[in-house]
DNA sequence: CTAGGGTTAG
């Protein structure tokens, strides 16, 4: 489909299937298979082909292209306009290209044309989204010293990102405030941005607060603004508070699209209201909204996953009878399905013949299986798959490699996966760190890990952290944990803290829990309902919720729920008036 | 002529 644009992994995709083959033919598994010597030499013949196809196709990208055709005589050679380039790296920032993007951008520098606000904004765009959030921070600070003046839609790209991405709340407001400043209104994107930001951190009140803020200035919130907070209250159950939201919209009307109904769908699904979900779609014509692939797609799946199969696919055939084509996440879908009903067999065979079926298997089909496989314990058969999806040409992204790492980490592998990560164009995510970690601290190789990788720039997330976390508490270096969540950047992030507490509170370390949550209150922050829930989980799993136990709890809940703190300030009340 | 926001699987 797009086979003339890179594989950005291409020089990855090709050493990877190098080192693979070799590690086959060391292995006992070669063995095995050169029993059946024939097909042994077949593979390894393909893959060579496969290095070859892989090379020409790059060559033919970045290497010579054949001579344009000769211009019309007479004709004036045309000047590039930014129009063109503008054309050609939205197309790149929507396939996910930032490098070319970049590349592009260059270019355009050096053949003396001047990028103007439009380049600069998708070029910062395709960063923020393929999550180079400080890369697009220097850029942005390179239009300006270009005189290059930014405007509304800039400015809000920008704040998404601290928002939305980097959780940098505090930034992102002032960032508002420099927008003001430099006489860019924010607008209706600008907010409903902001507004996501906080909904995805679980900061609903702040959301409301943008919400009141927007009211104020006259800004007409639409379905963009709604929607995250929608999908907080989907995200925590609260249907009924989801529906009034729903309500309120038609009240205004602000008319839910299909996406706002989406969220609802999955909320439905989830708590297994399909009857519900039947009637929304009845009555979608005339609450004004038309279901479209994903609310198919969200219902197929919570049908799935609630083991109601028959019914799945009789929802896929009413899909595909209005017209809707099965997208990479329907075909996820269902390779979900048939994995979970361990018909491996013939999800290899729906792999190999789903151009004949008419249905494209790509990257994420393969994806699926391949994690389906590595998850069950079979990394010899995920690896031997990654070899099958190049050789049909599906190029492998960084998911795909996560999942040949794992594979090769739960094979014992190190040393190859190391290696891989290391070659040349591998583009890494904070999922790979993650993995990477967890495989070398469990072969107590950490040191090593951190030689190798430190200088590398890998991406560490919260999921990073907690797996440190979860290692000291492990080790009983309780201090040493508490020490690490301080020395973060985000360092009271209430996913890390939760996971911290859960560590303390199953080793028993009861007065640091306490002294770490009156920290927290004295410093202002909230102690949410994920670090109540993984506490509370904590001291079920340890028997302590019956008997004296349930004491300790309680005190623990008093001092998170700041009741002393309210107390004191009851009593401080008092005494004044007194 | 051209740009930015909210949803689905792993």
């Amino acid at each position: 489909m797009n086979a003339w644009i890179p594989s950005p992994m291409a020089a990855a995709t090709r050493y990877a299937i190098k080192t693979l083959d070799l590690l086959f033919v060391d292995s006992d598994l070669t063995r095995r298979r050169n029993s059946r010597s024939h097909c042994a030499a077949a593979a390894t013949n393909t893959c060579e082909d496969l290095i070859c196809r892989l090379s020409s196709i790059a060559k033919r990208f970045h290497g010579p292209l054949s001579p344009p055709p000769p211009p019309p005589p007479g004709a004036k050679p045309r000047r590039r306009h930014p129009y063109h380039y503008h054309a050609l790296m939205k197309a790149f920032s929507r396939a996910g290209h930032s490098d070319e993007v970049l590349r592009l951008l260059r270019d355009m520098k050096e053949s003396g044309c001047k990028p103007n606000l439009l380049c600069y904004t998708t070029a910062i765009h395709s960063l923020v989204i393929s999550n180079r959030p400080s890369e697009a921070q220097s850029l942005f600070q390179e239009m300006l010293m270009n005189g290059v003046h930014p405007d509304t839609t800039s400015f809000s790209i920008l704040a998404k990102s601290l928002a939305f991405h980097l959780k940098h709340f505090d930034s992102a407001l002032t960032f508002l405030g420099c927008m003001v400043k430099n006489g860019s209104e924010p607008d209706v994107v600008t907010y409903s941005s902001l507004i996501a930001g906080f909904c995805r951190a679980g900061l609903v009140d702040d959301a409301l607060k943008m919400f009141n803020i927007m009211h104020e200035l006259k800004c007409t919130p639409n379905a963009h603004t709604f929607t995250p907070i929608i999908q907080f209250y989907c995200s925590r159950g609260e249907i009924r508070m989801a529906r009034r939201i729903l309500d309120y919209m038609h009240y205004y009307s602000i008319v839910p699209d299909a996406v706002a109904y989406n969220v609802f769908v999955q909320a439905l699904c989830q708590a297994r209201q399909f009857e519900q979900v039947e009637t929304l779609l009845r009555e979608s014509d005339e609450n004004g909204w038309m279901p479209d692939s994903v609310t198919y797609n969200t219902y197929i799946n919570g049908l799935c996953k609630a083991g109601r199969v028959d019914d799945a696919f009789d929802q896929l055939e009413v899909m595909l009878g209005k017209g809707f084509h099965p997208t990479a996440v329907t075909l996820s879908i269902l390779l979900n399905l048939l994995c979970s009903e361990s018909k491996v067999v013939q999800v290899k065979s729906l792999l190999e013949n789903s151009v004949l079926l008419g249905w494209f298997i790509g990257t994420d089909g393969y994806n699926t299986v391949m994690s389906r496989l590595c998850e069950s314990g079979q990394w010899v058969a995920a690896l031997k798959l990654f070899a099958d999806m190049v050789k049909k040409g599906v190029n492998p992204d960084t998911h795909t490699f996560n999942i040949v790492i794992n594979s090769l980490c739960k094979g014992g592998k190190l040393g190859v996966a190391k290696c891989m990560v290391r070659s040349q164009g591998f583009i890494a995510d904070s999922v790979t760190y993650n993995i990477l970690y967890c495989a070398f601290q469990t072969a107590g190789r950490i040191d090593e890990f951190h030689d190798l990788f430190s200088n590398m720039g890998l991406l560490q997330d919260s999921v990073t952290y907690n797996i440190v976390i979860d290692y000291l508490c492990r080790k009983g270096r309780y201090s040493e944990a508490i020490y690490f969540l301080r020395t973060l950047e985000d360092s009271f992030s209430p996913d890390v803290v939760a996971h911290l507490t859960f560590g303390l509170v199953k080793g028993g370390k009861l007065g640091e829990v306490l002294s770490l949550f009156r920290d927290m209150l004295d410093r202002g922050l909230v102690i949410d309902h994920c670090i109540f829930n993984s506490l509370i989980k904590a001291f079920c799993l340890k028997g302590s919720c019956g008997g004296m136990g349930i004491y300790k709890l309680y005190v623990v809940l008093d001092v998170m729920l700041g009741i002393r703190l309210i107390l004191r300030q009851l009593l401080c009340e008092k005494c004044n008036k007194h």
